[in-house]
DNA sequence: AACGCTTGTTGACAGTGTCTACATTTTGGT
DNA sequence: ACCAAAATGTAGACACTGTCAACAAGCGTT
């Protein structure tokens, strides 16, 4: 009707994406439902992005940002956490924290978290893309040689740590959204096992710190 | 041409599908593909799986059970190896060498394992499907629990160690079919970050038992 | 005023999953 | 042995998809 230059209509068609993954998942994320979302007609998409799949690995680009930025607002609050019982967390407590955010990202919003890992749904070698993956993997990098500079594994390469590390939440986060461990535990259980998998990997001291509800008792009276 | 009654189009159906995600990945995996691979004309699959995510769903119920037995063969493998040095594995290598087996799957055949855990791909209600997958963990399970009963974490469900050490090699296999690891380490990485997994989750002296190449030196005299 | 660039619409095209109508083969009961 | 019924395969249609080409409207620059 009105062939006009809408301002943001960029930003509109990546939101549109995020809510028709939440609405629908992924069989419903088409260029033309999300065109029809975002109030523009099928061929609009296409001039701001050459294909799908490059507007989808924008989405998954954002969503590698959100997911730092996840991390960090867990990383924040486990610290004032700590700070409000005149505690300081160890490093490994912190990587702890990092993995709960990871799985909190991926539980709440699993249609962006499966979108940035399905390699032939979006264009992997978008240069936005790779840049926030690899920024995100820096994030953990840095979690791990904190770690070792307080002794953790100190003789091993930091970044095959945090490749392991990254595989161990990741797995936990795939597997669950997949459903694959319904049968075997109960509600919730997911909390329980990133802490039994934490337990194994970094200690039975980093173990309690990532899960707010079974470390922090300093509220109660 | 000929509208008879082949004597395996079931079978012949399952076989092309694996043919397709092998050769075109799991974008170029389409009904019709599939069809034409088998040498069968386009609604031909719907005589014998009630839609496309059936036909998967069954793919996935025999990724599965090839899952298993590749686990079992490199068990026996394994068990002969150290049998060959007047040696048994202990419980806990076993669990080390299942792992590997898995990773080694999910390299062989990337497709399929991609596709048994494409939940917007397959019939995740398929029978077959959910009894397979039971199948494998149970496999799992049942490692666990003779490590358990060597004194590994014995104080622990088994259920729960069996999910946790799965997402374990199952987001390395995942991240790695992803190229995650590209960028941080170098070829044949994977093996490298399993052992790395290993040491972290069931001690050093489990890690070394998973890769042939360098846990067997019994053939140097 | 005239031009070019950007942004958006519309219609087309090949390809997809699934359905229906039809043809053929196989099978089972009598 | 025979005939009906079920099973199996084909061909065409439908709605839907991603992508492309042609066209129109608004905008800034000269």
């Amino acid at each position: 009707m009105t062939p006009a230059a809408r301002p943001d209509t960029r930003a509109r068609l990546l939101g549109a994406a995020r809510e028709v993954v939440a609405a629908d998942g992924l069989e419903g994320l088409t260029l033309r439902a999300i065109a029809r979302r975002a109030g523009v007609s099928h061929g609009a998409p296409l001039r701001h992005f050459p294909s799908l799949a490059a507007l989808l690995a924008a989405v998954a680009a954002d969503g590698f940002a959100r997911l730092v930025a996840t991390i960090d607002a867990h990383l924040d609050a486990a610290e004032r956490r700590a700070a409000a019982r005149d505690r300081r967390l160890l490093a490994v407590q912190r990587i702890a924290v990092a993995g709960a955010g990871y799985l909190d990202f991926a539980r709440s919003d699993p249609g962006v978290f499966a979108v940035t890992f399905r390699r032939e749904l979006i264009d992997i070698s978008d240069a936005a893309y790779r840049e926030q993956g690899y920024r995100s993997f820096r994030q953990l990098v840095t979690l791990v040689e904190a770690a070792q500079a307080e002794g953790w594994h100190a003789d091993r390469r930091a970044d095959a740590l945090a490749c392991v590390l990254w595989a161990h939440v990741h797995g936990l986060a795939v597997l669950s959204l997949h459903g694959a461990f319904e049968g075997a535990a109960g509600d919730g259980a997911l909390d329980d096992l990133h802490q039994l998998s934490l337990e194994l990997s970094l200690g039975p001291a980093a173990g309690s710190a990532a899960n707010p509800r079974t470390s922090d008792n300093s509220s109660s009276p």
